[in-house]
DNA sequence: GAATGTGAAAATCTTCACAGCT
DNA sequence: AGCTGTGAAGATTTTCACATTC
């Protein structure tokens, strides 16, 4: 046991997790490898070696026990603590985040919107207050939030990174279509989706 | 030269060429790899091989002419011929994604949007009409789209899929939550960003 | 018999470091 | 002097294959 995990092991993890609680009831207790990866679009060999980093809780002859690989998942990831999110930008893409219900029914409540335009500051989205960019630090450690998803244009991106680590928060999920700098400590993730559909388009054309 | 390109530095490629659209005018005619890598936080070797996989177009001692690196990159992204996307799945997501800019001001035209929403179907929506997913063939040939966009729940995906490769598809962007399959002649990329909320958790947990 | 956990091999991707060009 | 292009080394990730356990 204990290999380190890749990194985009942690990835698939994630996938194992969302799978086993999107098949709800109604299926054998336990769940092979084989299947689990076919689940998943990956093969046998890397769940088990995903899943061995972690201490090993599979049975041989029969594979994983679905509730306790699921719980032992839960554990892995962090869910167990509902995490609270702050989100900055809220135009076409952020309203559409706000409202996105897989956050929710995984463990992350969305508990602030910011944005900088007093045109939309005060209004309500999904319950929630657009709240004034300037009142982030505030709001920040009253939440405890310390995750934070950036939905803002490029060129704002960078300030709003800043700010946000200023303000306390850890973790950023950027889906703002530029590269952002962050220090060692803090924890960041993009969502690209024009890199990705260049990717496709090169793919087509080197098909 | 010519060694194959990995499937990360695709993406690199990508965000080289955003980077040199995105800066415009008054900056040096040249730039070096080193400089391309800060701005895109890579480093200067990868730079260099990502882009030797495509022939050698740098000047020893002065670095790559910006112009004709965006020309070159252009190419072997297979931006020229600017192309036409259908888009399915017009909730909360794909209505952002219809709005969103980044897409137009690349090569990209989503051309029709389509949705099984009876109470959608006909409505209009920056320009185009949400049509009955039904006529999904007829407008694919009809508009020789290649690539799709699809943002429908999770369940509705692999359906969705398999209807948009009898129409023609060869490449989909998939936003849902969850892995669909496809044939080996399409391609496909994932948009998965509750599987990066997790990792970020993931790593926030493991700092 | 069936499926895990894991060394060892293979494949892929990144970095080093430097000869060679401008 | 400055920077590219690239072999060779290194690091990481995936796959193979099998002894071991239930």
């Amino acid at each position: 046991m204990s290999r380190k995990i890749s990194s985009t092991g942690i990835e698939r993890l994630a996938l194992y997790y969302r799978y086993l609680t999107s098949v709800n009831g109604s299926e054998e207790a336990f769940i092979s490898s084989e299947k689990l990866a076919k689940a998943v679009e990956h093969t046998a060999a890397q769940v088990r070696r995903d899943l061995s980093c972690f201490g090993t809780f599979g049975t041989p002859g029969r594979g994983y026990n679905r509730a306790a690989l699921e719980a032992k998942l839960s554990g892995i990831l962090g869910k167990e603590k509902c995490r609270n999110v702050v989100l900055v930008g809220v135009g076409n893409l952020g309203s559409a985040l706000l409202a996105y219900k897989g956050f929710q029914s995984q463990c992350y409540t969305i508990v602030a919107a910011f944005d900088n335009d007093t045109r939309k500051i005060g209004k309500h989205l999904k319950g929630l207050e657009i709240q004034d960019i300037r009142k982030l630090s505030a709001v920040v450690s009253q939440t405890r939030a310390k995750m934070a998803i950036i939905s803002v244009p490029a060129d704002a991106a960078q300030g709003v990174v800043d700010a946000l680590i200023l303000a306390g928060i850890q973790g950023i999920l950027n889906f703002a279509p530029t590269r952002v700098v962050v220090p060692e400590d803090i924890m960041l993730q993009h969502v690209d989706f024009s890199i990705k559909l260049d990717r496709l388009c090169y793919e087509l054309e080197h098909a």
